[in-house]
DNA sequence: TTGTATGCGTTATCAT
DNA sequence: ATGATAACGCATACAA
């Protein structure tokens, strides 16, 4: 491994003069620069991070705290699309990612142990149980910090414009003639309020009653249990003209249950989605649903994170929303023309 | 931040007492020992990786390279399985992970630079294109490195069984009658030839006659060219009763081709997957497919480069096969009941 | 059993 | 413009 002493061995200056030239320092002449570059480019010369890590106390790493309670982790298609494009802007703006997890080999440590530990300049927390404590304590512990899809005081926050997004698709669903709409959908989170609640708020706008029986807790990728539902909606005494899912997998197990029941859509069911824009999109009906910006929404995170590390002491939390993408698919029929 | 001097000078004992005790050094008192651990939890004590690196050169840290061709990276649902199995196992022994990319900042550098740069005790090389010179650099580079379905001399392999698989697969397909089988593959990558090869073998030595028009090069996970060559299959003069698909996404492709020609599968034609066991098994009729077992192949990944690094010079490269697992779905009809 | 001294590779301060 | 020196936090060889 080549250091920087060596360079200054075979260049005749200083270690000093070495790292200041290797750093653009601006005290350093133009000429002895470029030769010391020059040499160690030669010499394959790579800065030891650890060194510099624990001189400077900054590790260019932020850490990525990303556990679901479903546990599928990486393999969640919505946050791993956030996580991919988080990555790669926050390469572009000089960090690493690391991962932070709730142990080190046998032991068990916290998330906040484990960011100190790597010195991460800034933390991404996504995908978790917000109330545990384990969370709100690396939230709560300094260390500059961006949320998704939450709030925290004095942290950053990237969120997903649920709100907006479930208005716009129950207003698009009433325009085409709609007036019973169904809404399957899943577990109890703050995301899950924020739909549940703006579906309500609409179809409240829009002067439309929605019964009990038309707005069925399920939990979110989960065909079988969707299936279920969607068959009790159908078979109610008066059911409803379309039925909204929570997410393509969900849909997939409605989809399914309706073609068994001999009806097809969007002839005699209309349906839509949310967070759909993969598989759902090469269905055919295409899904109507509405897209989430997770390659946006995780560019913001990296840009607000950078954002809270530089700034230090004057950062002042931002909190952006992001809007997602109403997308027509085929799915929705037109009742009234 | 506490540091080990200030633990030092709060019960006494020198920095080197301190630091043996912490690491369970043998020669340390029982009560000492006790005494100290005792006053470092209570301060809230956590090593600083970055001195630790220094001193020892080994960072826990394993270099993850992940770049596909596609820029699919994170969301590419075979490689996702398996890179979060991998991390949770690497943890489970020790181990954090930390992305090798070909960028620091603003500027290039190599993978092997990258990996330098953070001191990786290790590397894991996935879903590239192994002919890279940056790639094969790295994995010349010294650095333990283990490869996925890939092998490099003197690096450690865990491979998918794509040639097993695949026979167990037109074996199958074979055993329930059908003689005329196609197979829409991927494109050409190792893996790929791989599974070609045990194709075209399997039907050789069960005397099957396979025309060129049946074996077509298309793209992975590319739905709209799946569903043209499926197409162009059933509108051959004599066509295929099976057609093989490379993946979940392709086959969804070839099945709304296939539905929007009024056929139906299995009564009209039969299809099969590989390397499918997510969408494919929540359609009706399920896919019959050849599931490859990521999760396992992360793991053993991340065991077979622990090897690597603790045994250093002595490591004797391992060359792990994974079978994968043939999935009984319901689109491959008894012709020979 | 415990402590002293040293150095890992780097950067920052202060002289020169 | 350049260099000598110290220090970051830790682990270790060796002395006590």
């Amino acid at each position: 491994m080549v250091t920087i002493k060596m360079i200054a061995k075979k260049c005749g200056f200083s270690a000093a003069t070495v790292s200041k030239a290797l750093n653009g320092a601006p005290d350093i002449s133009a000429e002895t620069a470029e030769t010391i570059r020059n040499i160690a480019a030669e010499m394959g010369y790579m800065p030891n991070s650890a060194a510099r890590m624990l001189k400077t106390s900054r590790s260019y790493f932020f850490g990525v705290l990303f556990e679901d309670a479903s546990n599928k982790g990486l393999t969640h298609v919505f946050f791993s699309q956030i996580l991919n494009s988080f990555k790669h802007r926050a390469e572009e703006l000089g960090y690493d990612i690391c991962f932070i997890s709730d142990r080190m080999g046998g032991r068990e440590i916290s998330y906040v142990e484990h960011a100190r530990y790597r010195n991460c300049d800034g933390v991404i927390i996504a995908s978790v149980d917000y109330t545990e404590h384990a969370v709100t304590d690396l939230a709560n512990s300094g260390i500059p910090t961006v949320a998704i899809d939450y709030e925290f005081t004095s942290c950053g926050s990237i969120q997903s414009d649920n709100l907006g997004g479930m208005e716009a698709l129950v207003r698009y669903i009433h325009s085409m003639g709609h007036r019973k709409i169904a809404y399957i959908h899943g577990e109890d989170t703050a995301v899950t309020r924020n739909r549940v609640a703006s579906f309500c708020r609409t179809c409240a706008a829009l002067g439309l009653e929605i019964p009990e029986s038309y707005l069925i807790p399920s939990i979110y990728t989960n065909p079988d249990l969707s299936a279920l539902y969607t068959k009790q909606l159908l078979e109610l005494p008066d059911p409803p003209t379309c039925i909204l899912y929570p997410d393509d997998i969900s849909y997939i197990g409605g989809m399914n249950q309706i073609e068994k029941m001999g009806l097809s859509i969007p002839e005699d069911i209309s349906v839509a989605g949310y967070d759909g824009a993969d598989v759902s999109q090469m269905l055919r009906p295409r899904l109507t649903t509405l897209k989430q910006d997770a390659v946006r929404m995780g560019e913001l995170a990296a840009e607000e994170l950078a954002r809270a590390v530089e700034e230090g002491r004057t950062y002042i939390p931002g909190r952006i929303v992001v809007p997602g993408e109403l997308i027509l698919g085929g799915t929705v029929k037109n009742l009234a023309p």
